[in-house]
DNA sequence: ACTCCAATCCAC
DNA sequence: TGGATTGGAGTG
């Protein structure tokens, strides 16, 4: 009597053809779950890798079906384990991916290529100095007093949810620390994730110095070769803690006692690709799985996480004192139209440019934040007024200086300056706005003593450049550091009493329902960088809106007056935490087959709806273009959903793509499912 | 009656 | 996804 493996294979997009493949076991060779096996596959039956999901023994049912015979086992130990294996399902059902996307979220390729082997012991980790000072760690009051509310929820195992709201500056880190030694102390073990490594170094290096080797690092800078050492040291035990981005949330750590989230909100914590998933859900269900605290903490925790806490279904731990008392940085709007009115067209208000002389003459440092790089961030035609577009995006080009050429910050295309008017071919074009190359053009002119450093993708695309420019900004090699919200992280500065705002208008119309809390969290990030040591801060913030709800809470840097007024719009225009938004996406290369498709697409969820007799909360809005109908030669269209993210539903959508991929219509075209991601753009 | 290539089909 | 299959256009 032999036996039947359900096999996860990776095959295509089709959803109809991402179910589990039946193959006979051969006699007499062991075969467990969640080993890798080679299964002929295919008309051609060429040799493939695929997981081991299931056995059952041989029936009826799959006695009918010509089974094919695996070909051999890769492993004889799982290289999934149980829980490994619940979150390939719960991935696979929550992201709308296949079982082999789920699993390459889950295991480093590396680890899914190669030989199950672990490496040799010799080419051990670097031994890490672990500081002598250890009782050293010394917690404020209020620091304490967030540390002792949390703690007796390290030693059960029943999962809990605290919300650390910190304003900045607070040590939110010294909580970490000591949370984090508790928790190894019990035996237990940590995860504390981060939006991006390399802009916070000095947060890494702090908990190597404390806990060495014990410590091993999970980001998508890492080779492949590191990355699965990292891998390996976790899953022996031998690394109990362990820092990383997103995917490190997957870290197969044993016995997880803590799962920390700085800067909860970050867009990074989101994944845009397959499997799409939000960190902070798979770090709840690991949580749920260990009997884990997770720790999502932020000085502007989203406002689905506050709604979360006002509920009482997260616990909130406010840090509401600044080290040493330092007071928030005043904050001073200016009306940018006021500055117009009196004739004064430069991107600097007198106010801000004055402020920027009085610290220069002061030896002190100022940051300015600019939403936007390149240098003029737009170029369009006198006659016609349209802008010059990308050719693979039809999106607008922004002129950068140092090469003199159009830049599109969307797919990297560059080209020249045209002469006429791509539209029209109108002969006057004329170049409009302030990037961040404009700014430290504008800045250098008008103060030639400034020693400038400008942060943004361009200048930091080199490994280590955040890392050495903060470092030197930080040693006082620079008087004014200017760049994108890149700046609104990174080192503390303590010599830094001057932030500026020179815009971020633009980003409140983003498109997306989350422009709002995104700026409002940028705003309070980048003025909390000033006043951070025993000189006192300011901030002015440049505004054309200064009326603006958003702008005027972050002004104030009143989180909750902005927090209130925020749930109401939500609750008006009916968006999360008052309903979930599922947005299904279509992209194709060809425009007319892409509008045919979705539409079909939309035909066929409203059959699949009828075919349901009990009731589906949902409000199904008709596909669209995208804001920007074409990027990197793909059209693009969405239709969004607002639901309840159930089961049923999630069983629904999943019925819908399954049908919909046989029909050829919409076959020709790609489609995925985003659940609570972002919709702008 | 033949080739060639792109669209389509299908996988255990 | 990728290879096998199919069918329509083009060729002699």
């Amino acid at each position: 009597m032999s036996e039947i493996a359900l096999v996860a294979v990776h095959v295509g997009s089709a959803y109809s053809a991402d179910i589990l493949y039946s193959y006979k076991i051969p006699e007499k060779i062991a075969c467990k779950i969640g080993c890798r096996v080679h299964v002929p596959f295919g008309k051609a039956n060429r040799n493939v890798i695929g997981f081991v999901m299931a056995i059952e023994p041989e029936s009826e049912q799959n006695q009918d079906l010509k089974l094919k015979t695996i070909l051999s086992v890769l492993d004889d130990m799982p290289v999934l384990n149980q829980e490994q294996m619940q979150l390939v399902y719960w991935l696979r059902e929550n992201t709308f991916c296949s079982y082999y996307d789920a699993i390459t979220a889950i295991l480093p390729s590396a680890v899914i290529k190669k030989l199950s082997h672990v490496r040799k012991k010799s080419k051990s980790v670097k031994a890490i100095q672990i500081q002598e000072d250890l009782p050293r760690l010394i917690l404020s009051d209020e620091q304490q007093k967030a540390y002792n509310k949390i703690s007796p929820y390290l030693e059960t195992s029943k999962p809990a949810c605290f919300l650390l709201k910190g304003v900045t500056g607070s040590g939110k880190t010294s909580v970490f620390e000591a949370l984090a030694e508790k928790t190894l102390a019990l035996g237990k073990s940590v995860l504390l994730l981060l939006p991006e490594i390399s802009l916070t170094p000095q947060t890494v290096q702090r908990f190597q110095k404390r806990f060495g080797n014990r410590v091993a690092l999970m980001h998508s800078r890492l080779s492949d070769s590191e990355r699965r050492l990292s891998y390996e040291r976790a899953k022996t035990g031998e690394a109990d803690f362990i820092i990383g981005t997103r995917s490190a949330v997957f870290a197969p750590l044993q016995n997880i006692g803590l799962i920390i989230m700085d800067e909860e909100g970050e867009r990074s914590y989101k994944s845009e690709s397959a499997p799409r998933y939000d960190t902070i859900e798979v770090a709840k269900q690991r949580c749920r799985y260990h009997g884990a605290v997770l720790l999502p903490s932020s000085a502007t925790p989203t406002i689905e996480s506050y709604y979360n806490a006002e509920k009482n279904i997260y616990q909130l731990v406010e840090l509401k004192q600044r080290y040493g008392n330092m007071p928030l940085p005043e904050v001073e709007t200016i009306d940018m139209k006021l500055e117009r009115d009196a004739g004064n067209f430069s991107v600097f208000s007198r106010r801000l440019f004055e402020a920027i002389q009085e610290n220069l003459k002061n030896k002190e440092q100022s940051i300015l934040l600019l939403n936007r790089r390149g240098y003029h961030t737009i170029i369009s035609c006198c006659i016609c007024n349209k802008p010059v577009y990308c050719e693979n995006c039809l999106i607008p080009m922004t002129w950068h200086k140092p090469d003199n050429l159009l830049h599109c910050h969307y797919c990297g295309y560059s080209k020249p300056v045209p002469e006429n008017c791509p539209s029209c071919n109108g002969k006057k074009l004329r170049r409009m706005g302030f990037g961040t190359q404009r700014l430290e053009d504008e800045l250098l002119s008008r103060l030639p003593e400034a020693r400038i450093l400008r942060m943004d993708a361009d200048t930091t695309s080199k490994k280590n450049a955040y890392e050495k420019n903060f470092e030197a900004f930080r040693n006082g090699e620079y008087d004014i550091m200017l760049g994108t919200q890149m700046i609104g992280k990174g080192l503390d500065f303590p010599n830094v009493t001057l932030v500026g705002v020179v815009s971020v208008d633009k980003a409140l119309f983003s498109g997306d329902f989350r422009s709002y809390e995104r700026t409002f969290s940028l705003v309070t990030q980048v003025v909390g960088r000033s006043g951070r040591s025993e000189k006192s801060g300011r901030a002015i913030l440049q505004t054309f809106l200064p009326e603006h709800y958003v702008l005027r809470f972050s002004a104030e840097q009143n989180y909750e007056a902005f927090v209130k007024e925020e749930l109401a719009l939500r609750k008006t225009l009916l968006f999360p935490p008052y309903c979930d938004i599922c947005v299904v996406n279509f992209t194709s290369e060809k425009e007319d087959v892409i509008a045919i498709g979705a539409q079909k697409f939309s035909e066929c969820m409203q059959e699949v709806l009828a075919s349901y007799s009990e009731k589906i909360p949902l409000r199904i809005l008709p596909p669209m273009p995208c804001m920007y109908e074409k990027i990197k030669g793909k059209y693009r269209w969405r239709m969004i959903l607002k639901c309840k993210n159930t089961q049923v539903f999630r069983q629904f959508i999943r019925n819908t793509l399954e049908k919909s991929s046989k029909i050829k219509e919409i076959a020709k075209i790609h489609v995925y499912v985003d659940m609570n991601g972002s919709i702008g753009i």
